[in-house]
DNA sequence: TAGATTGTTAATCGATTAACAATC
DNA sequence: TAGATTGTTAATCGATTAACAATC
């Protein structure tokens, strides 16, 4: 409850992993938890969970603990998700294809009530139950549609000329798996990148150093199932 | 040239943020830039630019800046891009079908050689010139074939099988968009997670913060195009 | 040479962890 | 009451920024 206090995005994105864990949990029927048992079920200090959740009020209580479906209650509630912003998805590739059909919209806080694209041959076909629209309808729809957030699955190009409509139309709210930087041009808007050519050349990065400091193991076919020890 | 230093995740996740930007001035014929001119393009300080250059290396020149392709030459190393880690992927649905057409893996140091479904209607079906097979052969093909990396589109329940095959089997790099911690239970594993679901409440989050923080603007539909200065 | 800009050290800022009094 | 565990402050650790001598 207590307000004003600036939160760290350090804070932010250690939210949804809380709302997953205490769901799990609540679906375990478990109803009560320490910061320490949950931390050690989360691979994260006591310390922090304590910390992190009184950024935003005090939920627990001392000697007791926290109890789980009031807790999973308030982080949703931090997160925002009883919200429903109108959302529409732009370029129906393979990408904007694998968000509509696997991302659980309605669950976290957004409706997507539209997707447009500029390829005739996909223009006019129905993806989970959306007709793909014209991208050169946008601007009229999103003049005559309340519009609160917009997805752009489409090349960082493309991607530029949808988000000067957008942002003309009052859109301030992207997910964006483009390269396009949007917050560098426009800064009022609120931004999530999703950048998976940088998450792979992450990864791709901590195997080649990773490799080098385990040389020697050069890994063949058949590599020895070795028990493991859980440390940590 | 400077090894042994340990390079903190802060700076590794800035590397493949550093490639684009370079590439983008080598495309456009610039062959030299200074951290300041390169700071105020990407929106970084010059300070942690040659901060974070100088934990690889002495990549510039006093007086005159960067070379723009040896630079690029260089982060592309440093990242590890002229590997061809022999990567399979594990569930061929709406997510991994983007995946495996969206992604460019030769050019980010993998290579898609096998990709695996136990969806017998999907089993057999060519996907960007790959046969999608069976799931139950999984642990014969990773005992005859190479196997560097394995990527997990699939269901958390379905990804702990697989990831106990996969580690049985000697493989010990996942890009993981299963809501599985895979590093808890495998302590000696490279993961990099992608979790879309997470990324989607943190942009609730930041979209609901926002909105309380500028209240009264009851967004509707034509929304005003109030010019923009660019600040900062 | 003079000007520019790096590499690197020192100062600041922020985030995480530890400690402990408050209290259920 | 005694034990447990929080909320919160203080201490530590790490990351970013500032400053400047080195040098091209």
């Amino acid at each position: 409850m207590s307000e004003n206090k600036k939160i760290s995005m350090s804070v932010v994105r250690r939210l949804p992993r809380y709302y997953r864990f205490l769901l799990e949990l609540k679906n375990n029927g478990i109803y009560r938890i320490s910061s320490k048992a949950l931390a050690e079920k989360m691979g994260a200090s006591a310390s922090q969970i304590r910390q992190d959740l009184n950024c935003f009020g005090g939920f627990g209580q001392q000697g007791y603990g926290y109890d789980v479906p009031k807790l999973f209650d308030e982080i949703s509630a931090i997160l925002g998700l009883d919200n429903q912003y109108r959302t529409i998805l732009l370029g129906v590739g393979n990408l904007g294809r694998a968000v509509v059909n696997h991302v659980g919209f309605q669950s976290r806080g957004f409706e997507l009530t539209a997707i447009f694209d500029n390829n005739p041959s996909i223009i006019g076909t129905v993806i989970n139950g959306l007709t793909v629209l014209d991208a050169g309808t946008l601007k009229d729809y999103c003049l005559s549609e309340k519009v609160d957030a917009a997805i752009l699955c489409l090349p960082k190009e493309s991607a530029e000329q949808v988000v000067d409509i957008l942002y003309g139309c009052g859109v301030r709210c992207f997910w964006n798996f483009s390269h396009l930087d949007i917050s560098m041009k426009y800064s009022d808007v609120v931004t999530e990148n999703v950048h998976l050519n940088d998450s792979l050349m992450t990864l791709c990065y901590c195997m080649t150093a990773d490799r080098e400091k385990h040389p020697g193991i050069t890994e063949t076919a058949s590599a020895p199932s070795r028990p493991q020890s859980s440390d940590k």
